[in-house]
RNA sequence: GGGCGAAUAGCUCAGCCGGGAGAGCAUCUGACUUACAUUCAGAAGGUCACAGGUUCGAGCCCUGUUUCGCCCA
C-alpha cells in the first residue's frame, strides 16, 4: 500500500468493478420488503453541480446501507426532458448558428441555409425541431451519467429512464386522459403569466416575485358622457390601458384584480400583446412595438395630452420568469389547467395520518400551508419539446376528443377525419409528477411496479417541495392509487464559503468534478454528508474538504499499519475473534470491542432515524479519536513484544475492529473503504478473519473471480455481549492518567524524549492499572523501569509533582524542575475548582426534592461524583501540606 | 400581509432522551516518536441572543422580545 491514499488511482477502477459485478442490481426476494429510491431526474441539459452531488451522496448512503443490511435495494436513475431548458439551449444554438447545432442539423440532413444567418425554430418547423432535440440529447445529454458514476452512485443503470421514453410518454397520456375524464383537467380563458422570451405561459410556481423600484402612473380618463368629467386611474403598466374596457376602466386581460372584476361583470377581455411581448393590433398605433417601448411612448403621449396627472416612485413585486429572469406578462389566454383541490385533499390526508413522513418535520407545516391554499395548475406550454397534449379538435363538429393513443385518425364524437391535435405541450413537471410509478412501468401492471411500488424514500432539495414532491403525492394517490413513497427527506442548499447562493451569474459556481479531482470523491461525500442536518443549508469550504480528505488518509494509514503488522509477522496468523480465548483479551481489547459495538448500535439508530450526518461524525470520532489515537498506539506494545500468541490476539482485534468499521463507514466513503477491504481480502493472513463474500467459498481463496465486495458484505450489527462498562471505566482511567502526565510534562517543559519516573498510588485501582503499566509507560513516556503502581505509598515523594486523577495520585519526581511557589499555585487552582464542584454537588444532594424526584440513577451518579471529588480534594490538601513541610 | 426557521468558542457548525457545553478550522506551545507532517502531544477560548415561565434540574420544553434568513401572496 502506498504511503498516502490516492483517490485517482482507485475510483474509476472500483466503480467499473462494482458495475460489472452486478452489485447495483437489486436481488429480488418476494418474501422481503424492498427498499426503493427513484433518483430525482436531472435535466438532460444539465451538468453536474453540487445539488446533484448532495442528492447522490445522501441517497447512496441510504441505498448502500439497506443493501448491506440485506434488503432488496433499488435505486432507479434517469433524466428529465426539461422543455424550457432544452428550448433555451437549442434556440440559442440556432440563433448563433453554433457549430454544435449546425453539425447536428447537417448530420440529420436538414437543408442548412448558406452563411451565418440566424435560424429560429419556426424556420425548422415542428418535425425538424423535435428531430434536432433528440439528436442533441443523444450527443450531449448523456454527460450527467458519467458524472453520477464519478460520485460513486450505486444505482441500477439497467433501469435508467427518460421522461420522453415511449413508456413514460404513455403514462403521461394515460394520466391526462384519466384526469380529463374525471373533470380534473379543463381548458379555458384565464389569466396566466407569460414569458415573452420563452414564448410560453408558465405556472404560478415558476414565477419569481422580486421587489423592484417602478413608477405608478396616474392617468386621467375623460368620461364618455363628454364634458369635463374625469376618472383617475393609477397603474404601473400604462401600456395595458390600451386593453381597458370602455365601461369600467379596468384591464381584465392583464391584471389579476381587474381579471376578477371582469369575470364578475362579464366584461370583454382585450389582450393587447403578442406572445413575444410586442403590442398587437388592438394596441392601435402602437402595434408591433415592444411593451416597454410602448410604455414610454404612451406615457409621453398622455403627458402631451395633459392626461398624466402624477407619477410616483413605487416599490412593488414584479413576477420574473424562473428560467430566464424576464419580466413576466400576466395576460389572458386559453390554457389547460389541472383542478388541484380535489387532488390536494387526499394528499394532505396522507401526510396528516402518517402514511407519509416528511423530514425535517417542520417541512410538514410548509407542505400543509401550500396544499391548503393550492391554486389550479396551468399545464399547457406553447413549446414543442415535450409531451403533446392528447386532445384533438374536430373541424366538423367542433368537439374535443382525448385519447391515450399517440395519434387520432378520426373524431371520437362524429367520426370526421378533420381533426387537429392541440399544438401545445405539457409542463415538464406534469411528467415528473408521475416519475415514481411511470419509471416502473405504470400504467402496465409490470412485475417491477407490483414489487417496488410504493417506493420508500423520496430525497430531494426543499426548493422543489411544491414543484415536484407535492405533485408526485397527488398524482400517485390519483393514478396508481397509492402513496408514491412513505418518507420524504429534504436536504438544504449548498452555498459558497460566504453563505451566498451558488449561481452562474455570481460566478461562484463550484464544480464537483474539480473538487473530486483535488480531494477525492469520498472527501466530497463525507463533507456533504456530515456538514449539515436535514433541511438546513450548508456552506462548503476548502477547510471542510481538506479535513475529510485527511480523514480518508488517516483511515488508509491505520489500515496500512494493521496490514503491515500482519504481513511482517512470521510465526503466527491472526484468528477470527471468537477463536481467541477470553483470557487473551486485555483491558484495551475489551475496551475497544465495547466501544466499537456501542458505536454499531448508535450508528444503526441514527441511520434508521435519517441522521446520517451524526452517524458519520460518530464513526469519524471512533476511528480517529479512539481506534487510532489510543488502541493502535497501545497495541504496539504487544505487537512488538516477544509473545507470539499475544501478537496474534492483538492482530486479530485490530483486524476485527478495522474491518467492521470499514463496513460501517462504507455508505459514506465507498471508495477508500472498498480499496482497503480489497487489500485485506488479498492479504493471506488478513483474509482469514473477514466475513465470507456472499455466495463465495467458505474460506475465501483470494482468487480474482471469487472476489466479493464490501458493498454487499453485511452491515455490522451491535452485539450486546461485547458491551463492557467496567472495561470502559478502567480504560478511561488509564487514558486520564496518561493525559495528566502528558499535560504535566508539557506544562513543566520536560524534554519530549526524556523518559521520566512515576509513582502511582492507585488504591483499589492498583490491580488493573498495574496490568496496564506498559501501556501507561509507553503512552506517557514514562521509564518502565521506574514506574511504580501500588495501592498506597508508604512514603510520598516530596520533591515531586503530585497529580490527582479521580481518586488516584500520580507522583512525578522531577528533581530541580519544580518551583515550589508555582506548584502551590497550581494546587490552589485545582483545589478551588474541586471545592466549587463539591459545593454544587452538596447543594444538589441537600435538595430534598432533587433526591426524591430525580431519576434514581441520577442521584446515585451524583453521590459517586461527590465522593470522588471529596477524595480528590482531600488528596490535594494533603499534597499541599506535604509541600509546605 | 400570511407561513416557516435560525441565533451555541474568533469562523463553520453538531448537540433530535431534559441530568456536569462538543467537533473541525483558525490561534498559541512543542515534536520528523519505526501507519500517517494529509501527522502527533499540549494550551487557550462560551452569561448557549434577551426577558419571563414550567421543572428537583433547561442550550434543549412553553410565552414574549430583538436581530437575521427563507417560502408563499
Amino acid at each position: 500500500m502506498p504511503k498516502a491514499y490516492d483517490p485517482k488511482k482507485v475510483e474509476s477502477r472500483l466503480y467499473e468493478f462494482w458495475e460489472k459485478g452486478g452489485f447495483f442490481k437489486p436481488r429480488i426476494d418476494p418474501n422481503k420488503r424492498p427498499f426503493v429510491i427513484s433518483m430525482p431526474p436531472p435535466n438532460v441539459t444539465g451538468e453536474l453541480h453540487l445539488g446533484h452531488a448532495i442528492v447522490d451522496t445522501i441517497e447512496d448512503i441510504m441505498i448502500r446501507w439497506h443493501r448491506m443490511k440485506g434488503d432488496p435495494t433499488l435505486w432507479l436513475p434517469g433524466s428529465d426532458h426539461a422543455s424550457i431548458a432544452v428550448h433555451y439551449v437549442i434556440d440559442k444554438g440556432l440563433t448563433s448558428r453554433s457549430t454544435e447545432m449546425d453539425g447536428l442539423l447537417k448530420d440529420m440532413g436538414f437543408p442548412l441555409p448558406a452563411g451565418r444567418k440566424p435560424l429560429t425554430r419556426q424556420d425548422l418547423g415542428r418535425e425538424w425541431f423535435l428531430k434536432l432535440g433528440w439528436a442533441w440529447r443523444e450527443r450531449y445529454g448523456g454527460i450527467i451519467k458519467k458524472q453520477h458514476e464519478r460520485l460513486g452512485a450505486s444505482c441500477d443503470w439497467s433501469r435508467e429512464r427518460f421522461t420522453m421514453d415511449p413508456g413514460l410518454s404513455r403514462a403521461v397520456r394515460e394520466s391526462f386522459v384519466r384526469l380529463y375524464n374525471k373533470g380534473l383537467i379543463y381548458r379555458g380563458q384565464y389569466l396566466a403569466n407569460r414569458c415573452p422570451r420563452c414564448g410560453t405561459v408558465v405556472s404560478d410556481l415558476e414565477v419569481v416575485h422580486e421587489e423592484e423600484r417602478g413608477k405608478l402612473y396616474y392617468v386621467r380618463y375623460p368620461l364618455t358622457g363628454g364634458g369635463d368629467e374625469y376618472v383617475t386611474v393609477a397603474t404601473t403598466r400604462p401600456e395595458t390601458i390600451l386593453g381597458d374596457t370602455a365601461v369600467a376602466k379596468v384591464t381584465p386581460a392583464h391584471d389579476p384584480t381587474d381579471y376578477e372584476i371582469g369575470q364578475r361583470h362579464k366584461l370583454q377581455f382585450i389582450n393587447v400583446m403578442n406572445l413575444d411581448g410586442t403590442m398587437n393590433q388592438y394596441a392601435g398605433i402602437y402595434a408591433g412595438m415592444d411593451r416597454f417601448a410602448c410604455r414610454k411612448a404612451l406615457v409621453a403621449h398622455l403627458e402631451g395630452q395633459g392626461l398624466l396627472t402624477r407619477v410616483e416612485d413605487y416599490i412593488h413585486a414584479i413576477g420574473h420568469c424562473q428560467r430566464c429572469g424576464t419580466i413576466l406578462e400576466p395576460s389572458v389566454s386559453e390554457q389547460w389547467f389541472v383542478k388541484t383541490k380535489p387532488l390536494a385533499l387526499p394528499a394532505i390526508a396522507a401526510v396528516r395520518d402518517g402514511r407519509i413522513r416528511i423530514i425535517p418535520e417542520r417541512a410538514t407545516k410548509i407542505y400543509y400551508n401550500w396544499m391548503e391554499n393550492i391554486r389550479d395548475w396551468c399545464i399547457s406550454r406553447q413549446l414543442w419539446w415535450g409531451h403533446r397534449i392528447p386532445v384533438w379538435y374536430c373541424d366538423a363538429c367542433g368537439k374535443e376528443s382525448v385519447t391515450v393513443e399517440e395519434t387520432l385518425p378520426a373524431c371520437l364524437q362524429c367520426g370526421s377525419e378533420r381533426v387537429r391535435q392541440d399544438p401545445d405541450i405539457l409542463d415538464t413537471w406534469f411528467s415528473s409528477a408521475l416519475w415514481p410509478f411511470s419509471t416502473l412501468g405504470w400504467p402496465e401492471e409490470t412485475d417491477d411496479l407490483k414489487y417496488f411500488y410504493p417506493t420508500s424514500v423520496l430525497e430531494t432539495g426543499y426548493d422543489i417541495l411544491f414543484f415536484w414532491v407535492a405533485r408526485m403525492i397527488m398524482m400517485g394517490l390519483e393514478c396508481p392509487g397509492d402513496i408514491p413513497f412513505d418518507t420524504v427527506y429534504l436536504h438544504g442548499m449548498i452555498r459558497d464559503e460566504r453563505g451566498d447562493k451558488i449561481s452562474k451569474t455570481k460566478g461562484n459556481v463550484v464544480n464537483p468534478l474539480d473538487v473530486m479531482d483535488e480531494f477525492g470523491t469520498d472527501a466530497l461525500r463525507f463533507t456533504l454528508a456530515t456538514g449539515s442536518t436535514p433541511g438546513n443549508d450548508m456552506k462548503l469550504s476548502r477547510q471542510k474538504l481538506e479535513n475529510s480528505r485527511n480523514f480518508a488518509n488517516k483511515l488508509w494509514n491505520a489500515a496500512r499499519f494493521v496490514l503491515q503488522a500482519v504481513e511482517n509477522e512470521e510465526e503466527v496468523k491472526p484468528l477470527p475473534l471468537q477463536e481467541i480465548p477470553d483470557e487473551r483479551l486485555l483491558l484495551p481489547d475489551r475496551w475497544i470491542l465495547s466501544r466499537h459495538h456501542r458505536l454499531c448500535a448508535e450508528v444503526d439508530r441514527l441511520m434508521a432515524d435519517y441522521q446520517f450526518g451524526e452517524a458519520g461524525r460518530q464513526i469519524y470520532e471512533f476511528l480517529w479519536g479512539e481506534f487510532c489515537d489510543w488502541y493502535i498506539e497501545a497495541s504496539k506494545i504487544r505487537l512488538y513484544g516477544h509473545d507470539p500468541e499475544a501478537r496474534a490476539a492483538t492482530m486479530s482485534i485490530l483486524l476485527y475492529v478495522l474491518e467492521r468499521t470499514l463496513r460501517l463507514l462504507h455508505p459514506f466513503m465507498p471508495f477508500v473503504t472498498e480499496e482497503i477491504w480489497q487489500h485485506l481480502l488479498f492479504s493471506k493472513g488478513a483474509a482469514m478473519v473477514l466475513p465470507n463474500p456472499p455466495g463465495k467459498p467458505a474460506l475465501f481463496t483470494g482468487k480474482e473471480e471469487e472476489r466479493g465486495s464490501i458493498m454487499v458484505a453485511p452491515y455490522p450489527q451491535a452485539e450486546g455481549r461485547y458491551y463492557n462498562d467496567a472495561a470502559e471505566r478502567e480504560m478511561g482511567l488509564v487514558l486520564e492518567i496518561v493525559r495528566a502526565i502528558r499535560n504535566a510534562r508539557a506544562e513543566f517543559e520536560v524534554e519530549p524524549n526524556r523518559r521520566i519516573a512515576a509513582l502511582i498510588a492507585a488504591g483499589s485501582n492498583a490491580g488493573h492499572l498495574g496490568d496496564q503499566a506498559a501501556v501507561i509507560a509507553a503512552l506517557a513516556r514514562v521509564d518502565p523501569e521506574r514506574l511504580t503502581i501500588v495501592p498506597h505509598l508508604v512514603e510520598k515523594p516530596s520533591q515531586a509533582l503530585g497529580l490527582v486523577v479521580g481518586t488516584v495520585e500520580v507522583f512525578l519526581p522531577l528533581p530541580g524542575m519544580i518551583d515550589l511557589a508555582v506548584e502551590q499555585d497550581r494546587l490552589d487552582r485545582e483545589m478551588a475548582t474541586a471545592e466549587s464542584e463539591i459545593a454544587r454537588a452538596v447543594a444538589l444532594l441537600g435538595n430534598a426534592s432533587f433526591v426524591s424526584r430525580a431519576l434514581e440513577g441520577v442521584v446515585e451518579k451524583e453521590k459517586e461524583k461527590l465522593a470522588t471529588l471529596q477524595e480528590r480534594l482531600d488528596k490535594l490538601v494533603r499534597r499541599k501540606e506535604a509541600l509546605r513541610a
